[in-house]
DNA sequence: CATGAATGAGTCTTCATTCAT
DNA sequence: AATGAATGAAGACTCATTCAT
């Protein structure tokens, strides 16, 4: 398997760097073959071509990116528990490493409807790791029954993905990791006063 | 003001035609020309460059999707109507043009750093309604107070855009304005339960 | 039609020139909207690619070759008058153009298949009109009948294309024009003495 | 001298297959390796370079062609059996090798000019070869003085080679050693009848 | 002798933009 | 105001060849 091969990390790890730096548009494949000290020709050993660099990228990126999370969720009690660790292995994994934030928040979006569906099957393993914390939730009584899996699931990620990109875009000026409590704090309850 | 002259919308409402149809990359200028029945040089008086069709698109279509959601809030009593009524205009207007829902959900994300600044500009003024909106729930004491603004805004518009994106990436092919209440019901009430 | 405009003529002769003088693999299409004082883009507007500009050069100016031909062999009386003038056409307009007769001998069959294909298609209205002075030929009795047509026609285009390559190939420094009369002697009456 | 190796030959017979099936211009260096079951390096221990095994290949193989015709047609008796013999030698043997007739007749063709005139060096001992049967005839008187020698021989390589190219154009679907009778005859006594 | 990973020069084509009419 | 022919910069990818092992 290639992926063993130190090149291909290389690679990887320059294009990370490249897109963060100089904007996707700008990223040409000579400039993340010298970034990564490798010649031009030496990319297309490693990968099939331009996409391809960054469909591996994400895969790669994106596997560590989830299995961190879907360590740090197993030993928790309780869905609560499991959610908020959740949302702050999310930002922390992102507030440790500023160029794959800027790649996976902006940059990668850039990319035509084909490149996007891998990425989404990438995502899809990430998903899963929501739909079973709910569902868990769901058992425990925590959380209501009835709800709509992929409502909650979008309102999940999306509550989570729209605050890392604000962040992003706001040139990760403040921590963002400070806001995890609070963000699962409106995921489980709204916005609603229940004291009433 | 150019933007009164018929080809103005002529060529926006081509651009979001060709866009929706042939996706960013595949959307040449020549292409936006032919389809509005004018030649490309046209363009080029109405428009500074490419990327100024994009902005201007955005901005005259989401002018007037605002415009909608400020009229049919206003009217609305509380801030619970008022946020119900905001994601079911919202859903309601992407239902209502499909080309416009993949133009903004899919194809305007393919652009660089800059045009996506251009674009958050805009969305500002949608951005201030939901303030205002929370603002109002809290001093009806209908949500809690404490509530870090940005954070609910994050979710309110993150858990919307990306239940909409869902719902293009799937072709569409379910009845989102009938998810309004649920996604409602979720900002407002969150995972928990809350009668115990 | 484009073929009326101006800078399609242009761009053949170009071509013609440049092949003729770089040989077919140093032929970049840089070089040859350089002669023709166009841009590189501008020969896209009137070639598919760089493929297109072999075929157009090709039926170009075989069309014209070949109309030469017939124009020349229709006023003659007798088949073997016709197959003369033939000869001697086809010897002195490749001697007029040295730069097509370099390119037609020599680089235009260092193509693809594709191509070599498009080429026979332009050449069998040439090799029709070999068919149809053989035909009459034997119908005056001149010649002999039991000829099998496909390869009389081969003799007769096989021996004119090796005696203008050899005379290409030799860099042109003899008078090819002189040899048509023993050229059609040879392809008539063959080596043999028929006179014991 | 390398040429004893087995692999050398192995190479060269993994090239001919190789450009048969690929064409000329897919057939790269790896791709002749890997049908020769060597590694691309081990190429050029054995050749210059690419075209080194081109003008190697055809060496080796006309050499044999030519071999070949001059064992058959020395052993004749008169000059016009020779050229019978000849004919029918060149056929046969082509007709032995679908893909040697593919290469020489085709893809080989589409070398430059310097590979041209090489392989043209090649070729001269078997216009020797010609040119021998012909003055013999003339000796013999069955042929007639006088004839430009250069021209004959064009006359009767050109027609063979063309039948033969027109053969593997038509993708070898007719039997060409059944025409090297008439062929002969043609060469021979040209179109014109004799009997009055 | 043999390998095969690495190299990097070389080129066709696209398309946003201009400007003479 | 409108046209559309012409421009030319820019970049992904291939593949013959090398050389350290």
């Amino acid at each position: 398997m290639k992926k063993n091969k130190p090149k291909f990390k290389q690679i990887i790890d320059a294009a990370v760097e490249v897109i963060a730096e100089n904007g996707y548009h700008s990223s040409q494949v000579s400039k993340i073959a010298k970034k990564a000290g490798v010649a031009d020709g030496t990319i297309y050993l490693y990968f099939k071509n331009k996409e391809d660099i960054l469909v591996s990228l994400f895969q790669e990126k994106m596997g560590q990116f989830i299995e961190k999370i879907e360590q740090e969720t197993t030993s928790k009690q309780s869905a609560e528990q499991k959610l908020l660790t959740l949302i702050q292995t999310h930002f922390e994994q992102l507030a440790a490493d500023h160029h794959l934030a800027i790649v996976t928040q902006l940059e990668l979006r850039q990319s035509n409807k084909e490149l996007r569906q891998k990425i989404n099957h990438v995502l899809k393993r990430y998903l899963n790791v929501i739909d079973q914390i709910v569902e868990e939730g769901v058992e425990e009584e925590l959380f209501r029954s009835g709800l709509d899996r992929r409502l909650v699931r979008q309102m999940i990620f999306g509550t989570m993905d729209e605050t890392v990109t604000n962040w992003v875009m706001k040139e990760q000026k403040y921590n963002i990791e400070e806001q995890a409590k609070e963000v699962h704090s409106l995921i489980v309850n709204g916005l609603a006063r229940h004291d009433k």
